[in-house]
DNA sequence: ATAAACCCTCTAGTTAACTCTAGGTCAAGT
DNA sequence: ACTTGACCTAGAGTTAACTAGAGGGTTTAT
């Protein structure tokens, strides 16, 4: 089993080191190991797990109720339950935010047809007349 | 031609009059009219105006970007091209943001089916051996 | 005419999620 | 031995987009 520095996981994930940091110092990634000297040793289902939080963070749930998450995957089967429950929140969530953006995709089209036509009469004047 | 109060357009947009203030402080509405006394009184048109400021702001455009787009708004014809551009870019961007929450959703989606099986078992072992 | 319910400005505070700096340790190469 | 580069912690600073409070004017209903 090998592992990988804190700028290799950060440059796999595309975030900053300073960001790993931060992750660790509230609590989401508890589990990663140390060398004695206590520089952080990541394994590749450490990797995994940053993956999903990145998802989590995405879906746009604070870094607060991911650290919640996270704890409760340590106490083993006895979470299982809120943590589907979890999921499916946050696959409403999603839900949601896709039909706000295609609602907003929907505004941006109709823009840019009203632009197009404009620059093709030369003014935008033969949208505000009759 | 009738006006609307502040409070009243808040409700309507669904955002706070405290929000609609900032707005107005960071040049987004300088359109709007006020009373001899300096109370703004809000147009139909300047609600709609509105409701561009929230589609580019929920496209992730910063506010100081949108306050660009109004000034080009009231230049008039001559910015005709920057503006079609603009909305270019962020049918762009809603492009990406939609793959990207594709993306989250298809993981998320991935996990709700993990926790079913895992709580039909009574355990997330089976996901772990074999 | 007076109180309630609005409105205003100005300024300070809040929050999340980093981001950076200072000061220091440690392991590897020359 | 010594320099280089990556790592560490603690804590201060940053940014965006509000949010709230103080202090004060105005409009409306009784």
């Amino acid at each position: 089993m090998s592992y990988y520095s804190i700028s290799e996981v950060a440059k796999e994930l595309n975030l900053t080191v300073y960001a790993l940091r931060y992750y660790d110092k509230e609590g989401l990634i508890p589990f990663v190991e140390r060398t004695p000297s206590g520089t952080r040793l990541f394994k590749e289902s450490d990797i995994e797990a940053l993956k999903i939080i990145q998802c989590l963070k995405s879906t746009g749930m604070p870094i607060k109720e991911i650290k919640g998450f996270i704890a409760w995957c340590s106490e083993g089967d006895s979470s299982l339950q809120q943590r589907y429950n979890l999921f499916l929140e946050r696959k409403a969530a999603v839900e949601a935010q896709l039909a706000e953006l295609n609602k907003t995709m929907e505004l941006i089209n109709h823009k840019c047809n009203y632009y197009r036509t404009a620059l093709d009469a030369g003014t935008e004047g033969i949208h505000k007349i009759g």
